[in-house]
DNA sequence: TTATTAGTTCTCCACTTGCAGAACCAAAAG
DNA sequence: CTTTTGGTTCTGCAAGTGGAGAACTAATAA
């Protein structure tokens, strides 16, 4: 079967903004290549491109567009689907996923909240201006915490 | 004059606590000897550290210590007291700066939904699906950020 | 004045990261 | 069978990072 292949093209003005995005994803922890592949299938007016689309758009290596898309897989940015008669899988950004990263990052600052009160527990009562400090800075992160659901279902209705 | 030292031991507890908060702070983007200066300032009986203590109680040579601290101080997560007649400084955590972290983090949250508002505005009417995806997560990130202030005034109150 | 204190800055090295290129491999096509 | 497709894995390298050690500097002490 002939590779009867429509290839995606880009303006200058989306590859900018691919480089833009990807320099943000950075910021965020992702590594280069997996942060333009992000930016690039969010970018993209074809939201699901193989990965020698992927490759060809970003000059990237088959390497490194493979690791990068794999790590997306296991962080669970991407997904893939398949086409009928077709061996190669198309990848799109699994985007109801911001949710359950919301989540997550809250889960973070309940570790942190955590993580202060036992330096807490195990401070001497010698210094209690300090020890309030910590008091004070534990309870508004578990306030925060506390008060997320509520914030994320008022959301919810609201629309 | 002489120089009567009064040197903080570290019990091995809290040597094992602070490296286990290193950990978490390096998660969080702090590079190791900033991570464990930050450790050390918050588990330390004594809250105010001068250099050379933070430098042997960590074994950290001088200049790991120096770009540390002075890594923290223009982050402003530190800061220094001087006392009369001593020439060194005192180095302590600069606790009421929690509040203003979170804030910032919110900041950057918006940023991203402003990032995924302008992909929006480039992208083609024929993917409207993907599109709603999109346009959702930035409705929802913008709530957060707008709900925000109203979470930080109830703690205000409620304490 | 010289010596000491309290750091800062410079040089070097070990380690880590991210990627390219090439070799490799399994499934499908011919 | 052989070839092509759609990738994965391996090797090697270039660049970046963090920290030790030593040299340096400015302020104070003697």
């Amino acid at each position: 079967m002939a590779k009867t292949e429509k290839e995606t093209q880009l303006t200058k003005d989306q590859l900018q903004l691919i480089e833009r995005m990807g320099v943000i994803l950075e910021g965020g922890g992702l590594a280069p290549a997996p942060a333009r592949v992000s930016a690039l299938l969010l970018v993209s007016p074809e939201t699901e491109l193989p990965f020698e689309e992927i490759s060809r758009l970003l000059n990237l290596s088959k390497s490194a567009t493979s690791n990068a898309i794999n790590l997306l897989l296991t962080f669970q940015r991407l997904e893939y689907v398949t086409r009928p008669g077709e061996r190669r899988r198309y990848f799109r950004v699994k985007m109801m996923n911001w949710k359950e990263d919301m989540k997550e990052k809250f889960v973070a600052v309940g570790q942190m909240s955590a993580m202060y009160k036992e330096v807490l527990r195990q401070r001497p009562k010698s210094t209690p201006e300090f020890n309030r400090g910590l008091a004070d800075m534990t309870d508004f992160l578990d306030h925060i915490v506390k008060e997320m659901p509520a914030l994320f279902k008022k959301w919810e209705q609201k629309r």
